[in-house]
DNA sequence: ATGCCGTGGAAACCACGA
């Protein structure tokens, strides 16, 4: 079984590139993040066309989040993150699939820091926290996956001078993961391959794609029992290349 | 060192992204 992550930028400018993957990857159950489309206006037939059911959370202009199942046994959660009524950004998505719970999530970016985007971004990532706690406390399967906007270390920047005052990479940032992560979560792709320079993310400008100069901010963690069905774990780096890309790869695990 | 590019929405520029 696979599952897979991928912030679209924008899904009906992605629609082509979208599908073209879909089809190729041929994903189970896949998580897509900034579908920069609001409720009425998200591609719902094309991606039934390819044989998946979705659910998604839309809004104008920015934001937005989905899931989308291949079985078709997928039932919604939750369509908001807990801890602030006020917060009106589509950047959660929960649903039970194929017996596993699934958490799409678009992390805040934070930019600039400090101030009052880098304080929510910090919020968020307290209530992402305060959310696992609760389904880590459940003991069943959960994935949390999502454009998590942090390089947890160094190996995942390519310039990590360069980034340390950055909201991505700040140690404020940084520190909020190691906190998430010290629940006890498994980092998939860094399990399998804790060495490897591994991105899923180049810029559009600078050629950074062809310097391979990226980042990795898109992240799945694995509950235990998760983790030990856990088989294999990647990037589909070569979509990064396609025409009219997102600036963000697909990543990937699959369980038995 | 830097939104230099890209998307969406509104209105021929602006917000936002990482």
């Amino acid at each position: 079984m696979k599952i897979a992550t991928y912030n679209v930028n924008g899904v009906n400018g992605r629609l082509p590139v979208l599908l073209r993957w879909l089809e190729e990857s041929a994903p189970d159950v896949v998580c897509l993040q900034e579908l920069k489309a609001p409720q009425e206006k998200f591609p719902e037939q094309a991606i039934r066309d390819l044989g998946y059911t979705p659910i998604w959370h839309g809004q104008k202009s920015w934001n937005g989040v989905a899931i989308l199942s291949k079985s078709g046994d997928i039932m919604e959660m939750t369509r908001v993150l807990p801890g602030d009524p006020e917060d009106t950004h589509s950047r959660y998505i929960e649903a039970k699939v194929d017996g596993i719970i699934v958490g799409c999530l678009y992390l805040p970016n934070g930019n600039p820091a400090p101030g009052p985007k880098f304080d929510y971004k910090l919020k968020w990532f307290e209530r992402l926290t305060l959310h696992a706690a609760e389904l880590w406390a459940l003991d069943i399967p959960v994935v949390l996956t999502g454009d998590y906007n942090v390089m947890p270390t160094e190996i995942d920047v390519y310039k990590p001078e360069r980034w340390v005052n950055d909201a991505l990479f700040r140690p404020e940032t940084r520190a909020a993961f190691q906190k998430l992560m010290s629940q006890g979560w498994t980092d998939a792709v860094r399990k399998l391959h804790p060495d490897e320079v591994i991105y899923t993310f180049w810029d559009y400008f600078r050629q950074a794609y062809e310097r391979n100069a990226g980042l990795r901010i898109d992240h799945f963690l694995l509950s235990p029992h998760i983790d030990k069905r856990l088989v294999n774990a990647g990037v589909d780096h070569h979509v990064r290349g396609w025409e009219k890309s997102s600036d963000h790869a697909p990543v990937w695990i699959e369980i038995k």
